[in-house]
DNA sequence: TCTCCTGTGTAATGTATTTTTCAGATTCTG
DNA sequence: CAGAATCTGAAAAATACATTACACAGGAGA
């Protein structure tokens, strides 16, 4: 069907000139249960039209389809194209309000905390706190920056964290390296990386706990990762967002901080006094001693 | 209204863990495609999700249901009732994810965003669409993660993009190149670091146009800054957030596509042509057209 | 290395669905 | 009020489909 543009219903009224009684009753019927009904079978149409089902069948025949099959196929079709539609939007329309894009940021995160599987954040958590463990980390093109930010919690609070190379020659020569105690932590959303899923699926082969954070529509490297999240990442704006995931990061920060910080404090201050040292010059700036 | 409550996709994602790779397959394909593909048949989708048809039984078994016709009939249900409510999801329930520090994040980017001054954002944005000014980007501990994110967007677009070296040595060499034409991103948070203060009053010495992303605080850096962007950054986590900071980078990023796509949309196409030549291979994942 | 076990696809089976045929019902026309 | 034209649905035929049975593959553990 060329004209995916021309909505099944607005066809369905232009030729209702043209239908008998009968098959008036199956168009009405479709228009009310628009477009369930159209994916059901024949003659459950037939039944709830009150029609039998050639009837339906010819009605669908008039309105151009070769058989029942082909209009489901373009109902389906169109199911398809209206989910698609932030995508494809035509860029020029709607002028008007920054604002309104703030609702759709706000709902990045909403969405995305909605969904957060608390049970597997405590999972998680437990994974993080065990210091024995390695925790590496690595991020694709966009979210490369959120992982930065995970690294930076970990980094704080505990020993072991690294970042993976993004060059894939070191990166190999760091996987060799990988065992069951480690654990490769992936950040992988949609135009996802092959290099990342690679990275995932040898991490796996080595036997490494893979804790992947992904998008709605999932990265491959979900089939071989042990522990998943996913966030939100699609607003109107072409450019995918990161809210959604740097709440996850931020929740898991805030937990891991609960659960250790008997032990967090005392490494944090340890490491403020090596700072101290390193820089050999006293803080200057009273406003910042509020902070922890 | 039965079980609008649960939405099938909901249900994926709570099962996703009990799920074998081949099955996980078979999920990702009907979140990607959600709810169309679910409506074709087993085949169809099996087919498209590269695994056999019975893969996608067991898969949709595991769901729950007693069957395939049994779950399109789901699927239809959450058609015919999405058509009743304008909204495709139903507004939610208990949005809070069990935990109010997912509220606490929310109103980080709700407050943020409406302090956001849109004058100040056009500003900026006509700041960055000159292509004749170089744009020097420089984080702190903390922001560098967002820094990377606003440099991210930016080098997408525009060019002559760069960020400043963390390391002093480094970015004195850099700073002394610097002019009026030059824009100088700044990202300072509490904790302010001494540098970025500096570096802040070197470029302002040097007659650079400076932009300045901090906190509701303020850093010292907003003295000698041209344009300044608060953001909320508290929670009763110990650790601040990058919420409304990464809210702030967004919604320019989002804004300045909005302005150049008609000069950021070749620009990309000609980096994809340049990234396809170096990396000499086809795309093999076709879940990953769809994006731009 | 062997064995078990889980996961996966092929192929066969039985069931549901579409499509066709055709006869009865209805409406229209002279 | 005939008689033709059109409409409609029951039932058979043809097709597509979901489901099951089973065997092979590959990894885990002894």
């Amino acid at each position: 069907m060329a004209n995916s543009q021309t909505l099944i219903a607005d066809r369905i009224t232009a030729a209702m000139g043209s239908m008998t009684s009968s098959e008036k009753r199956a168009a009405r019927m479709l228009l009310a249960r628009y477009p369930a009904i159209g994916l059901e079978s024949v003659t459950a149409f037939a039944e709830q039209a009150e029609v039998s089902a050639p009837t339906v069948l010819r009605f669908i025949t008039k309105l151009g389809f070769g058989g029942y099959p082909d209009f489901r196929r373009a109902l389906r079709d169109e199911i398809d194209e209206s989910r698609k539609f932030p995508l494809t939007r035509p860029r020029s329309e709607n002028l008007d309000a920054g604002s309104d894009f703030g609702n759709e940021l706000l709902e990045v995160v909403r969405a995305t905390l909605a969904e957060l599987d608390t049970g597997l954040v405590e999972q998680v958590i437990e994974l993080f706190s065990d210091e024995r463990r390695t925790v590496n980390i690595l991020g694709g093109d966009l979210t490369t920056t959120v992982a930065g930010h995970l690294l930076y919690h970990l980094r704080k609070m505990r020993r072991s964290v690294f970042e993976l190379p993004e060059m894939v020659q070191e990166r190999s020569d760091r996987l060799i390296d990988l065992g069951k105690k480690d654990i490769v932590v992936l950040f992988d959303v949609r135009r996802y990386q092959e290099d990342v899923v690679t990275t995932a699926r040898i991490a796996a082969q080595r036997g490494c706990t893979i804790v992947l954070f992904t998008d709605q529509w999932m990265s491959e490297a979900s089939e071989v990762a042990t522990h998943v999240f996913r966030a939100k990442i699609e607003t109107s704006s072409p450019w995918d967002s990161l809210l959604g995931l740097t709440a996850i990061v931020e929740a898991i920060a805030r937990e891991l901080d609960r659960r250790l910080w008997s032990v967090v404090r005392p490494r944090l201050e340890a490491v403020e006094r090596y700072k101290l040292n390193l820089l050999a010059q006293k803080e200057a700036d009273p406003s910042s001693e509020r902070h922890r």
